[in-house]
Order: C-alpha cells, then structure tokens, then sequence
DNA sequence: AGAGGTTACGGGCAGCGTAAGGATC
DNA sequence: GATCCTTACGCTGCCCGTAACCTCT
C-alpha cells in the first residue's frame, strides 16, 4: 500500500537529490530512506531512481511519479490548513526579519500569530537582508521579512509595506530651518544601516554624486543605536520616519526637510514555496495582513 | 501523520454511512476503523463525524475534509495508473456480463485483458441486464457489460456497440421464401431473452398491437439453448445476428425477411465512478477497445 | 579513504483482532 | 434486545535505528 510519508520520502529525495540528504530532511536515518523508497518500486513495479552516479537522478518513470508526489502533497498542506482548527497548528517557524520590522509591528505579528495559533514557536533571528537572503536560500529560515524580493527558484514573495525614507535629527542640532540642500546635512556625521544594505548604498551614491565634501558616514548594523545616538545630537540619521514615530511625536527627533529625498524601503514576506512549508505560508500571510493594517491605520 | 489509508477509511465511513460498513469494505475490524478515525480526529484536533444517530453523519468540517480526502484518492488512483507498468497491475475484477456479450467478444476482452494485465483476476457472472443492474448497485460488481445505460448517480456508462435484431429460423423450417409478415412469425413459437428483459417485452409487445393470434413465446434465460432449439426446429428465434455468425455463414440457420423490424440491442459498459476503481475503469474502456474493434471489423 | 547506498538484525510500538462494555432506539 | 460504536487488552508484524558491508571516485 502507497502512504503518503512514503510519497513524501520519494520528494525529498528526489528533490534534494540524494538519500542521505532525503533523510536528513525528515529527521530519519538512510537506511530508512532506502527502505521506503525500495518500497515504493515494488509497488510500482519500476525503477523510479538511477543511484548510479554521485547526484541520484530520477528515471522517467520517476519524473512521473514526482509530479504526482507533489500535487498530492500539496494537497495535503491545503486539507490540513483548510480542516485543522488554526488553534492546534503546531510547530516552530524561523522566522527571519530587519530591526526596521523590530520597531514598527513585530510585536504585532507576534501577538496576532500567538492569538490564532497559540501552539506555534517563533525563533526569530534578526539581521539585514542580504544576510537573510542567504539563510533563506541556505535552509536555515523558514520566512523572511526583508528588502525584498527575493529572486530565485522556487522563493515566494509577498509585498509588505512600503516605508518612506527620511533624514532626521534631534532638535537640538543646530540646522535649518528651512528647506536644506545636501551640503547643509554633510555638515554632520551622516548615519544609516549598515554597509551592506541597499539604504547605505543609496545614502552613499546621493553624496558621490554631487561636487559636495564627502560627510563621515556612521553605518551602524544596530537601527536602536542610530536613534540613541540621534537623539543624542550626534548627527543626521536616515532612516524610516515610522520606526521613530514615538520620538517625533513627543518632539524628541524631527524631520528634516530636504531638497533631495530617498528612496522608500519596500520590505516582502519571502518563503520557501514547498509542499510541507504550510507554517511559512502561515506567518507569511499574517505578516501581509499585520503589514496591510498598519499601512491603513497610519493613512 | 496523516497517511493515506486514514483518509481512505474515513472516507468510506463518510461513503457509506457507517463504521461497520466501511469495516467490511475495507477488510478489517470495526475497532481499527474506530481507531483510524479517531486518530484523524486528533491530527485535526476536530470532531468529523457526528456518531449520535443511527446513520452516521459528517460535521462542517467532516464535509470539508471529505472533499480533500475523495480529491487525494482520485489522485493516487490516476497516480497508480500512470506509473506502475500495466503488466502488475493486480487484483480481481468482478464482471457480470449479458449472455450476448459471451457469444460475440467476451473470449476477445479476457485475451486481451490477460495479455496486458495479465495479474488481474477475472470473476466473470453471466447474467440478464435487470439482475446485472441491481448487482452493480448493490456493489456485488465492479463492471457490468448490459444493456444500458444504467441511469444512477456515481454509475458512469461507456457506449460499447449496438446489434441489430432479426428474426431467426431454421433453413428446414417450413416458412417463407419471401417477404413476411407478423402474422406468417405468429405461426410458429417465437423465441428471445428471458421475460425480464428488454427484448423480450419489445417481440411482445409488437404481437400485441397488431390484430392477430398471439403466437406461443418461449421466453428463456440461456442464449445458447435459444440458438440450440431454433437449429432443432422448433420456431422462430428474436435474437442479435451477430451471436450466430458461425451458423449463419455455415448456412445452419438463416435470417428471416420479415417486414417489421425490431430495435438494437445497445450495451454499455457501467462501473461505479469512484476513486478506488482503477480496475474497474480498465476493464471498461477495454471492453469498449475491443467492442469497437469488432465492429470495424464487420464494417 | 570517504561518500553514498544496501544488507543484516534486534527491538519498539503502532495498529490489528478478539472480546467485553456502553449508548441509543 | 438490537444495532452501532467505544474501550480494553494481548499480540503480531512493520518499520525503525545501529552497524557492518559493498561500490564507486
């Protein structure tokens, strides 16, 4: 009789191209692998696997049958979303994410995730997301909240939000008022992520542009440390207006108001799009939905 | 883990209404059905069957998962026939089959059916199309070759072939040459299929309309005694010709001319459309192979 | 020698069947 | 009491994991 742990057992090692592999995936030992698939050709009667060479690769037979292995898992993901009351979903996604999402709704997602499906662990992991990108793609995320898209095989990529970009400063620093030209903020230390992101790059290339004295540029891969030391009169910050909405509200930083503006930071909900990857579906969508409210709350 | 023979089980619990029912379609125990579904209960964490009444009935989200679960069967069966070489394919077929179908093409389906599938078993039950009807309802069939279509839902019919009605004598018998008429038949006993079928009410019904003696009917089960005692003399036979090519062509019987003629005999192949008859849906779109090879054949 | 798959073998546990126990009509 | 499902319980057999073996590069 064919089961579906055997079918899924055939994906993965079709998928990830060796059993070994396969079995590491599905927290199992080879020689179990083996057993299943073994199983499967009986059933079938046919080859399905070439283990000849190094990389194990499907006969055509086996090509067949792995279309079919992925509908049906597929659909199963889909029945198991669709049946299982959301409050016993259970498992744990790695959840990968920019501090710009730390300090707007995170904590949201967090509390929203917890509401709806309490039996649901986060690891979250907060870096910037070139790095990110390279753990999503190296298995070691499930979801993704960064400067996106993410483009490549097989990644699935939601639009989140979309954050303006602004220069900042505490009140006391002794600029403007009135409109400011790019010569006017290289006066101060300029700070913003840091240098392997697409902010720094475009904060960067704006100054190189222009026949100005190149500023000192603070990238900092710590967005909280570019408030504090904002706050603290060091100098300009760029940064998203909406992860200081506190400290503008309470006159504590203010916007700057500049000729030359910067380009918004467009964050996506990016994931693996596999048959078992239902939780990242999950935490992706809710980050759509948390994302898509605050985005109405504001306007 | 939800496998597939859960699904399987639950659904036939859902199918026919009962633990024990699906029990008995399944060859197993009452208990291990009871287990299985409970089993799928806690992976889903949801009541799916309500068990209070007499016949037991799906919850909101039984229904919902019983789509999943024929969608996910449905699958796996076109999985199984796409993938396994058709020579192992096994099991045991049950066809019940009209007498006609014996003396035409059944020796052609079982050869060709031996050859390409040769480990599948054939229990083969001749029987009139009103019996062959009910036991396909009542699910002591899988296909039956009769003459259609069987009008029920789930019962899907493949058109097969239609055989034309003569009138059928001995060449010693004593009548003609010539065109005759109803009441030149009515002098001898006419003999058809037995008195529950279709035929036979269609030769009674023409004597009934027209104003003469109602001849003697020899209503009988046995094709193959109606084609014995029409070579014997006794009367007049109302059967297809092609169930006597031999004795045609050998000159052993002959077809009347008679000027009143009777409908075609229409067969179909009818098998319950469901997700777990493979095997069923083979042997009738062979049958339907074979049927339209014979008649290419005479054309 | 090392990576990748198969074979051999003992042990654990899921799931089966028998049998007894409610529940509902 | 008849029907239908659940619970209890011992047992079987499947499948797993460890370990040794084989076969390539």
């Amino acid at each position: 009789m064919i089961e579906l742990r055997t079918l899924e057992t055939f994906y993965w090692v079709a998928h990830l191209g060796g059993f070994r592999r396969a079995a590491e995936k599905l927290n199992t030992t080879q020689p179990a692998v083996s057993a299943r698939i073994a199983q499967l050709e009986q059933a079938f009667d046919t080859r399905l696997i070439d283990r000849d060479k190094r990389h194990s690769a499907l006969t055509p037979k086996g090509v067949e049958l792995f279309a079919y292995a992925e509908r049906m898992l597929a659909l199963r993901t889909e029945m198991i979303m669709a049946v299982t009351s959301a409050g016993t979903l259970r498992g744990t996604v790695r959840l990968g994410l920019s501090e710009t999402i730390v300090h707007t709704w995170l904590a949201r997602l967090v509390k929203r995730l917890h509401e709806l499906y309490p039996a649901i662990t986060l690891e979250i992991a907060v870096d910037v997301s070139s790095n990110l990108r390279d753990a999503l793609l190296a298995g070691e995320l499930d979801v993704a909240l960064l400067l996106g898209p993410v483009s490549a095989a097989k990644i699935k990529n939601l639009a989140l939000c979309s954050y303006p970009m602004a220069w900042i400063a505490s009140p006391d620093l002794p600029i403007g008022p009135g409109r400011l030209s790019l010569v006017d903020l290289a006066a101060w230390p300029i700070m913003t992520y840091s240098r392997v992101t697409r902010p720094y790059r475009d904060v960067t290339e704006l100054f190189q542009r222009v026949e100005i004295p190149r500023p000192r540029f603070f990238a900092n891969s710590s967005l909280a440390s570019i408030v504090r030391m904002t706050l603290d009169g060091i100098g300009i910050s760029a940064i998203p207006p909406a992860v200081i909405a506190d400290e503008l509200a309470a006159g504590r930083l203010r916007l700057l108001d500049c000729e030359t503006a910067l380009s918004p930071l467009v964050f996506t909900a990016s994931y693996l799009d596999q048959p078992d990857n239902a939780l990242a579906a999950i935490v992706a969508l809710l980050a759509q939905t948390v994302a898509s409210e605050e985005a109405d709350q504001k306007s």
